[in-house]
DNA sequence: GTCTATAGCTGGATAGAC
DNA sequence: GTCTATCCAGCTATAGAC
């Protein structure tokens, strides 16, 4: 219920710099630093040029959001067919401006209902992506732990690498060499070809599983 | 270099009437809705008051803050001498509203150094805590396993609690149960009595360590 | 598409009476 | 300690000239 108006060209020069602008500025001093005059001063245009392409400051923000979201899904898609793929997801996961970005759009969702559907439809996406990349991966390498199922994974893999980047943003750092090397560990499973495992029913710990 | 002025009193009614609705505001609509005036409206207050109980709004978010700092870590310090002491911690880190006002003051960390500063402290100390328990646990347990230390261990626990609250409040809950019975299992290994166990090498997950 | 100008509001913060 | 009154900055959003 609402939008009647003509949609603006989407590749249009002011446009991107604005989006861009606002990213910024968001990344930077978090989304309570983003207002119509700022956006428009980093992106050097006219503050009325914001209500021009985007009818109101959610809508920016859902740009924003959107084109982000696009960009994370390609790069996901690219871990499907990549050499590593769980190595491959767990890299763009923890991409740092994209867990910062998150955790934005995580505060924004909390107060605005219209970002909170989006983030929601976003991550379900996200990780039913990771989740296929999962499958096949656990299967490859004959892979059946019945605790770490891949919705589960999927899960640890998302808290975990926000998490870490929260922390770095906090400036603490204990502990974090070991969830590393820990996850190091975890991947180099997958890197491994499959011929040289030899368990049909191995587990992510890299032990057989317990009866 | 901020504070040449008479400290107020710390029990006064109506200031812990301002502190209650500040809190709730964040909790409810998220820390970009706290105003002066809201807070004065909620509290029943009026407005100049805040001014006269905190110079400023940071004074207010801080104060808030450090209350409910000292809250958790007295029940953190509750969790040394429980039963299950492991599931205690899980327990206090995961408390809802725990979570979610810890992610509005993540956020607002993210653009105001004092609260960075704050909140990193208060983190050191709280994970301190936790990893006092689980050396404790892990030691009476007969428990050594070089992946998951300590330290790594309170990396995960906060990254965990924090990373399904805020699913929960998206309105994701793939994969949680498989999370949740991972955790389960995991902790049910410390509410074993000592007596019981067999290994003097066991590992977190049950399972023989690997050579 | 881009600009100026401005309406209308809400915010943080202070001065000073009671 | 509590209140009224007020200053001024900043914000979203719109109207309308160019």
């Amino acid at each position: 219920m609402t939008a009647p108006r003509a949609p603006r060209s989407e590749d249009s020069k002011t446009r991107n710099a604005l989006l861009d602008a606002t990213l910024q500025l968001m990344v930077e001093e978090g989304y309570a630093a983003v207002s119509t005059r700022k956006v428009a001063a980093k992106a050097g245009a006219n503050p009325a040029l914001v209500y021009y392409y985007f009818r109101t400051m959610d809508e920016l923000f859902l740009a924003v959001f959107r084109r982000g979201a696009e960009a994370n899904l390609k790069r996901m898609r690219g871990a499907l067919v990549a050499e590593h793929p769980l190595r491959a997801v767990w890299e763009v996961s923890s991409e740092p401006t994209h867990a910062a970005l998150t955790m934005e759009f995580i505060a924004l969702a909390n107060h605005r209902e219209t970002i909170r559907a989006e983030l929601a439809t976003y991550s379900t996406r996200f990780r039913q992506m990771q989740e296929e990349v999962l499958v096949r991966a656990l299967d490859t390498h004959g892979i059946d732990d019945d605790r770490f199922t891949p919705s589960a994974l999927v899960v640890l893999i998302g808290g975990l690498s926000r998490s870490l980047a929260v922390d770095r943003m906090l400036g603490l750092t204990a502990g974090h060499d070991e969830v590393r090397s820990l996850i190091d560990e975890c991947l180099r499973h997958f890197e491994v070809p499959v011929e040289q495992k030899n368990s049909t029913r191995a587990t992510l710990t890299g032990e057989e599983a317990p009866d």
